[in-house]
DNA sequence: AGACTGTATCGACGTCTGTCGATATGGCCG
DNA sequence: CGGCCATATCGACAGACGTCGATACAGTCT
């Protein structure tokens, strides 16, 4: 991002991904799939802690996925949600800005 | 974010800053004032690379100092603006996921 | 097969967001 | 002072977003 100025079709492809983290709920929803036992979670872990109905948490688990952020697998009767982690370590890399102190330019 | 399930009002803090991420203007304004030399750019840098008119860019340009990513100030007749590191690194850190194989970090 | 649980989809509703043109504000200069 | 340039604010409008209840779909268990 400090290197170059950030073409236009990359720029509507990492603002899909932003816009997908830009909700709290999203945001603590990836956080509980990253952290929880395994690397994964099956949704009936992560309808509990919100005070939000079951169908906004498919919602926004929809919107993690198609954003390329989650992948998710149908085990029996429960569905399993984990993260791909490359997709945030782009993003991540992205907001590495290096430390103005000393040479910088 | 790995480590434990991210509180609420952390995420809703969160959260508001990556939506200042989430329009593909705003990312590449971002980027543009971060590449640009000195660290820092005159809006008249700015409005125009981009098809959308200048009160369009005034506003993404409030959008992203509101969300405490950049700074403003102004110098006689311009107006300049800059990134603020720490807000990346904050978002960046955040999103350090480490490799699941091995010990690396 | 039928009942029951877990998850996704649908349709609707109010609110938020990106964009514009018009206009206001702040500062330089002739 | 008066005009001009750079930037910000305002008001309006179409479209996107988060949320819900109702309902459909998928799998398991009797």
């Amino acid at each position: 991002m400090v290197r170059e100025p950030l073409g236009e079709e990359a720029a509507v492809d990492l603002a899909r991904m932003f816009k997908a983290l830009s909700d709290p709920v999203r945001l603590r929803l990836l956080s509980l799939i990253a952290s929880h036992e395994g690397g994964e979670a099956c949704v009936c872990d992560l309808t509990g802690p919100f005070d939000v109905s079951q169908p906004t948490i498919s919602h926004h688990l929809k919107v993690l996925r198609e954003a390329g952020l989650v992948s998710s697998e149908r085990r029996g009767t429960w569905v399993y949600y984990w993260v791909l982690p490359a997709a945030l370590a782009r993003l991540s890399a992205l907001l590495q800005i290096p430390v103005a102190t000393g040479g910088s330019r």
